[in-house]
DNA sequence: CCTTACGTTTTGTCAGACAAAGCGCCTCCG
DNA sequence: CGGAGGCGCTTTGTCTGACAAAACGTAAGG
C-alpha cells in the first residue's frame, strides 16, 4: 500500500522539505536569515536542484520562506506558533507541546453498528460495525477534553483489542503502528457550544460552561475516511490558532 | 517590491497550480478522476514538466491530488468544503460563498494611537498611529459578524480617505488595489466567548449568546504585519471548517 | 482457469543550460 | 570629495532531455 514508509516520509522531496523546516523550527535558521543559494543547498542536502526546488516551492507556499529572484531565499519574518490547528494533530501532542502532563480518565471502548449520521461522514454503509472510544483527556490531572472517536471495523480488522491499551497513548500513533494506517489529512468543523449536563459532568465543569466542539474526519493518503472524532474542549484550557492562506494566492 | 503581479499570481508555477485547482473545484475533474500524464498535461498547460511538477507537488501536499508512480495522478476522494478557514479569507467572501447577500451596518472609521497590546501584535512601536474600522457585517440583512480592523498608518499612508468607502467592500481587495498590499497569510486565534452587553447590542442578539471570537493578524509576502482584526461571529450563522495536515507528513 | 513473466506507461529524480531580476561595486562626472 | 549612473556578478525562474523505479495490463505457459 504505502510505497516505502522510510525515514522521512513518502518521497525524497517531502523529506527535504521536512529537513529544511526542522532547521527553521529549531531556530538554526532564524527569521530574516538567508538560506544558501539553491545549487549550494542542493549539494549540501545531497539532492538535485529540481528536487530541492519542489521542497522550497511548498515551503514558500506555506509561508515559511520568501524567495526573490536575484536576491535569495530568506526565512519569513513571522511569528511561529505552537498549538496550531494545522500542524498539531491530536490532543496528546497539543498538551505535551504546552509542557503539561497528559493523562486519560474514564476510558471506554466498545463496538456496535454505526449511526446514520456517523456512517455518512465516514462514507461507510449504514449499520456498519464500528469501534467507539470515549475518554477524558487530562492536562496536569485536570480534565480538558472529552472525546468520542469512531473507527470503522474495516480499518482495524480483528486486532481491535489493541484499542484497550489507550491509557495514555496517541490514537494516531496506534493507527500507524498497529494497523498501518497513516492519517494524512483531517477535516474539522468548529463550533462553540455550552456544556450540557452529561458533558459537563464528564469534564467536571458547571453546566453551561463554554466549550469548543470539534467534529473531525481524518483521511489516509488514498482519501479513505479512517476516523471520526467528536472533541469537546474546555475553552479556557487551550489557545487554538489557525494559519490562513491569503487571498493573494488562493483566488 | 512584488515582481510582476501578473494574471494568476506571482510566478508561473503558482498560476499553474491555481488553474489545476480551479478545474477540481469547478467539478471539471471530479474525485477519482485521473489527470493526464505529466508530459501531456504540461503541453496542455503550455509549461515545462518541471514547472508542472512544482505545482503538482504543492497540490499533492495540500491533499488535492494523490500521485503514485506507475499508476498516475488522481483527484483525491475527499469531500471539499466551502466556508473553509484556510482558504476563505474575509467575511464578505464567506457570506457570498453561502449564497447570501452581504451588507454593512454601522460603519465607523477613525484614527488614533495604537494600544500597547495591538501595537505588539502588529510589531509596530507603541503609540504609533493606526486606522480603525469598526462595522457590522450582515448576511441577508441579518447581523452575523461584528469586526474591528486595525491598520498601521504606515501601510495606508495618507490615502486613508478611501477607507470610508467600505460600504460593502472587501477590505482585502481595497488593500490590494488602493495600497498595493497583498495579504499572503494570516494567523488567527480562535476562542468561544459569550456576548457582552456592548457586542450583543451591536449584533442584536441577547447578552450571553454564544460567539466565536477570531483574533487575526495578516501578513504580506515579506512577513510584515499589515492588518489586525477582531471578529465576533454569531455561532449559529456559520459552519466553520479547517483542513488539518496529518501527522504522517508533519512531525 | 490460474499463475507467471514481460513490456508499456507513468511518476521520481537527476544534470545541464539559459533567461530575468536584484544587488553591489566601480567608474565617471560635477 | 561626493553623488549618480552603468556594468557585472549572483541568484532565482524556467526549460530541455534523460534515466531509474514502480505499477498496471497483457499474453504466454502450466
Amino acid at each position: 500500500m504505502s510505497s516505502q514508509g522510510g525515514p522521512g516520509g513518502r518521497g525524497l522531496g517531502t523529506a527535504v522539505r521536512d529537513r529544511i523546516r526542522e532547521r527553521i523550527e529549531s531556530g538554526a535558521w532564524r527569521p530574516g536569515h538567508r538560506l544558501p543559494a539553491e545549487p549550494h543547498l542542493a549539494s549540501l542536502l545531497g539532492v538535485s536542484r529540481a528536487t530541492l526546488r519542489e521542497a522550497l516551492k511548498v515551503l514558500a507556499d506555506d509561508g515559511w520562506i520568501t524567495r526573490t529572484p536575484g536576491a535569495g531565499t530568506y526565512v519569513t519574518h513571522r511569528p511561529r506558533l505552537k498549538n496550531n490547528l494545522d500542524v498539531n494533530f491530536g490532543v496528546s501532542e497539543l498538551i505535551e507541546s504546552m509542557g503539561m502532563r497528559v493523562g486519560t480518565q474514564g476510558l471506554r471502548v466498545y463496538d456496535g453498528p454505526a449511526g446514520a449520521s456517523e456512517a455518512a461522514r465516514l462514507a461507510i454503509p449504514p449499520e456498519s460495525r464500528v469501534f467507539v472510544i470515549e475518554r477524558i483527556r487530562t492536562a496536569d490531572y485536570e480534565p480538558v477534553v472529552f472525546s468520542r472517536d469512531v473507527i470503522p471495523a474495516s480499518i482495524v480488522g480483528e486486532g481491535a483489542q489493541a484499542l484497550d491499551s489507550l491509557g495514555q497513548g496517541t490514537l494516531y500513533r496506534m493507527l500507524e503502528e498497529e494497523f498501518g494506517v497513516v492519517v494524512n489529512q483531517g477535516l474539522a468543523e468548529i463550533k462553540p457550544v455550552k456544556a450540557d449536563r452529561w458533558t459537563a459532568s464528564q469534564l467536571r465543569v458547571p453546566t453551561g460552561t463554554m466549550l469548543l466542539y470539534l467534529l473531525q474526519v481524518d483521511y489516509d493518503d488514498t482519501g479513505r475516511a479512517v476516523l471520526l472524532s467528536h472533541e469537546h474542549h474546555v475553552a479556557d484550557a487551550f489557545e487554538i490558532t489557525v494559519v490562513r492562506r491569503g487571498p493573494g494566492r488562493n483566488t
